[in-house]
DNA sequence: TAGGAACTGGACCGTGCAGTCCAACGCAGA
DNA sequence: TCTGCGTTGGACTGCACGGTCCAGTTCCTA
């Protein structure tokens, strides 16, 4: 006997096949560009679909288009992301993030576009936004931190203001770069802001 | 005799409240989320005068709005944008666009704020804003060149990237102070970004 | 002071879109 | 095979919003 609300493995298909699509679509056209009729139709499914697995209708759908892409866009840095103890290693990551936005053709960040969009029209999709912030933000601190550990890094600088400036040049950079269609801007902001790596411990 | 599509003095006025408006109403709910009929009723208009005044309709009037906030943009870093030959000046200026997002309650850019909404639905938007980013990016670059030129900062760094990266950090540190309605971000970026410029020259 | 152009008011229209409703299908377990 | 829930299709509704139209007013200029 089954209970509320509960999805077979078929429905569990639907669902993710939606969130998937509707990310998609957000990223390309953002949430204003973005029609349940489009989603609809790129997913073969019906209006009835779309609020039965989301009765809270566009709004809840985008929330769980934020939690995916927040997973996903974490789980594109692995396995760097989780080591980042050395400079090496960092260039690694940065590498994987550039070919995540720009060889992968985005152009521009899932959470980061949310973001502006988010804070006027839904304070709890801002609230999960700034929630994959900071989660994003405090694996690139521990892996300051890491780094300080490793003696390769001054331990007197700040792994919090680090990171939160590193995420910041990948989300000025892709701003700058996505109207240009050119990687420079993102590059060269990231680069500049790695640079906080380069203060060698004092002996 | 007047000829065609000449303005008065109260037109230019009535012309020049749509646009001020409207830029207050994109900066705080999006282009998608600002409708005609709100301007309209803030700025004690007729839908009439929208269409006299802007004839291409919407799409003309977010033209002439990021048009008008790029100008003042530059404005609001006046007159330390156009010194910027030494760290005090660029703490002048630091201060002062600090001052503009956060101490006036903008909480985000006017052009990046446009940036990502653009690049999906117009095109010729996109162009404005690239445009607008350059001019400003042109100004901070020919400030780095002036540092370089009074002995202050190494003759070897790219005054481009300098320049491209502390942008960078602007836009990427409003995006994630936004959310979080908290600066810090925002002046951890701008503050590591800034760094580049404590390069002494080489003697 | 008359003519005309710039300016204004607001009713009206068409459409695109979020959300509703209900009937039908399919796949388990009893 | 029956029963019931999860699932699906698609017509339908209400309305918000961009855009049109035309009549009326203001104001410059000759």
């Amino acid at each position: 006997m089954r209970h509320v609300a509960e999805l077979t493995e078929r429905g569990r298909r639907t669902r993710q096949r939606i969130v998937e699509e509707t990310g998609r679509q957000i990223l390309a056209a953002g949430i204003g560009g973005t029609t349940l009729d489009d989603v609809r139709a790129a997913t073969l499914t019906s209006k009835s679909q779309l609020f039965h697995y989301f009765p809270g209708g566009k709004t809840e759908l985008v929330r769980a288009v934020a939690e995916w892409e927040g997973g996903q866009l974490l789980a594109a840095q692995e396995p760097h992301v989780h080591d980042l103890s050395t400079r090496a290693s960092w260039e690694a990551w940065r590498a994987a993030l550039v070919d995540y936005y720009i060889g992968q053709g985005r152009w521009a960040c899932p959470i980061g576009s949310l973001a502006t969009e988010a804070a006027a029209r839904d304070p709890g999709l801002a609230a999960t936004v700034a929630g994959a912030f900071t989660a994003w933000a405090d694996l690139l601190a521990a892996g300051v931190v890491r780094m300080q550990q490793a003696g390769e890094l001054d331990a007197s600088v700040d792994p919090r203001r680090i990171a939160a400036s590193v995420l910041s040049a990948i989300q000025g950079g892709l701003v700058l770069s996505q109207p240009l269609r050119d990687p420079w801007p993102l590059e060269a902001a990231l680069d500049q802001a790695l640079h906080a790596l380069d203060a060698p411990a004092r002996g």
